[in-house]
DNA sequence: CTAGGTCCTGTGAACGTTCATATCATGCGC
DNA sequence: GCGCATGATATGAACGTTCACAGGACCTAG
């Protein structure tokens, strides 16, 4: 039997205790300016002294509002860790805690599907909205939530027919800025080696890499990994094109340790014989010898607007008309180099 | 003015449109057993058909009961990311879902201390227990929590006083079996490179290699650092002590890239020459070349263990007796090295 | 002194669920 | 056929809050 756990201070406590109404505590709370100063000093100076907090249950299931914010958690592959979420997550709850909300993480039970499990979020009424991130370009999550009308925003990007609340980071510009980079740096020979995974986010970073060779006049070659074990093998192998690359662009951080090794198996050591660089800036690039070039996220500010489009999309009820690219932040480091 | 979002399915529509009562639709979702084959049958269809799912927060208002774990989650330090975050996390949500529960994020607002977080937490009822991560041999919170008897749950341990209810991993005996790891594979001569701040963790891991070395007769030197900048001046000078080490642990694998700098630059290769370990297996430890040797929490046992305990905290209303230790996995990677 | 406004505060109802309990039907033994 | 137990379903109340509105105090102008 469920240990029956005493229940706390109640508005009507409070309101006895101040010798003035229920409605009047609740004023005192969610319209301060309804009250007469010396009534509102006293009350909240007894709201204090109880330690009263309004049961956020009775106030949702009146007010109709949860201040939550659900978050799907995307599966890790142990194979390409998600260290980002753990930034991302970071900079969410902040961004939702000043802005009063509190982040709820859904997960699918075992043989559940995604959507599915949004179903139940948005039918037992746990959320106010709902964020996603990482979905890809035809997630059903996406098409459920247009369908419902349930408030969302997505850290990524929508189609053109669903409603455009997501923020992401512009990778493709980020990517020609580091060519630019690269080229003020004199290099004029760039390779790039990327993740053959068939994710958006993957192919805006390889897209703005063309783009960037195209626009500074670079020439290179190109070649992508399927998996760890590959990467020394392909990065040695497309260091060895002619002509021979003097900087190497990679799509992610993870490739750079095994891309290190390589090109130290070829007798290169980068950050002096050879630039690498890298995106997304996890954690450890800066441990790496030499500390990785690579682009940083900004999370924060990502997160930001993020909570400001699903805050925008629950009060007005209508989600925001266009998308919203980020610029990423080229951090400089060891890694690169400069060609006379 | 706040969209008015239209209310869902009510237990209420069930029930006249199964031409039952509320009472049935709701023991048809508690407690199936109690209705008649063929009603529940046509019950639960409807239920399906209707897409209802009861109400959270009125069935949280009235039961008294969240099924929310909160979580508040620890200040990343930049110096030293808390990568781990993300696995152990992952794990939780997973083994909270298994058990109907769901992790919600807290951080204290800017300027509020994390034990007053906790407050609010209780005492607005937002969840049914709260799981702490990093805590110091004294922190105020779990103090706080002592007292009020509100159920919670210790990632890492508490002090004799407190309630026990921690799940840890044996950092001690996970380095022991470094140690006695590195003395089968040939090495006598063992440098340890730990951290210097004041992590109760660290001071485990500390203790269990100093034990190791007696235990195995084994002889060697111990360094610390204090920031990432030292790591390479500090193990070089480690590597060149004498009798010079054959194997180098870490008491944490953020140290590692710098580790392998550092051997490289005394001219050493790091799993021919000299063995290297680390400890937490971090993402990208496997992708360090070589990949490193180090010590894997067993996160999902972790995440069980403590989910088991929460609940029983919950619904006995005693939390547990003691403490529970686990053991860490030795992950052999192609840091070792064999020494004849 | 009173009408009319402006604040401020109080009261009943409602949110959707589950608890406690009542009612009803059914089956069984005698 | 009757009393009684058993199991299934229904009813009223309660959880703690906020909403909508009613009421009261106070002030000012006529």
């Amino acid at each position: 039997m469920p240990a029956q756990r005493p229940r706390g201070v109640s508005i009507q406590d409070v309101a006895r205790a101040a010798g003035v109404s229920r409605q009047t505590v609740s004023n005192a709370i969610n319209a301060p300016h309804k009250l007469r100063a010396d009534t509102l000093e006293r009350v909240t100076a007894l709201i204090e002294e109880m330690g009263y907090r309004p049961d956020q249950s009775a106030r949702s299931l009146r007010s109709g509002t949860r201040r939550v914010i659900a978050y799907t958690t995307p599966e890790t592959d142990p194979d390409n860790p998600n260290a980002l979420m753990s930034g991302f997550l970071e900079a969410m709850v902040a961004a939702a805690g000043e802005a009063g909300y509190r982040i709820l993480l859904v997960r699918p039970r075992p043989g559940q599907s995604k959507a599915r499990a949004l179903e139940d979020v948005i039918a037992a009424r746990t959320a106010d909205a709902i964020l996603l991130s990482d979905v890809l370009e035809d997630d059903p999550c996406v098409d459920y939530l247009h369908e419902t009308g349930f408030p969302f925003a997505v850290f990524g990007r929508t189609r053109p027919g669903m409603p455009q609340a997501w923020v992401d980071v512009d990778s493709a510009q980020a990517m020609i800025d580091m060519v630019g980079l690269l080229t003020s740096h004199g290099h004029r020979r760039v390779a790039y080696l990327g993740t053959s995974a068939a994710l958006p986010w993957l192919r805006h970073r390889e897209a703005g890499f063309r783009i960037g060779m195209r626009r500074f006049g670079l020439v290179g070659h190109e070649a992508f990994v399927d998996g760890l074990d590959e990467v020394m093998a392909v990065t040695r192998d497309l260091l060895n094109r002619s002509p021979r690359p003097t900087a190497l662009v990679l799509d992610d951080d993870w490739l750079a340790p095994g891309a290190y090794a390589a090109a130290q198996a070829e007798g290169l050591t980068v950050g002096v014989d050879l630039a690498v660089t890298g995106f997304n800036d996890m954690p450890y690039t800066r441990l790496l010898q030499p500390a990785l070039t690579t682009v940083r996220l900004p999370l924060r500010r990502i997160a930001d607007a993020l909570v400001s489009r699903l805050l925008q999309s629950v009060e007005e009820g209508t989600p925001p008309e266009a998308g919203l690219l980020l610029a990423g932040d080229p951090v400089l480091r060891a890694s690169m180099t400069t060609v006379a």
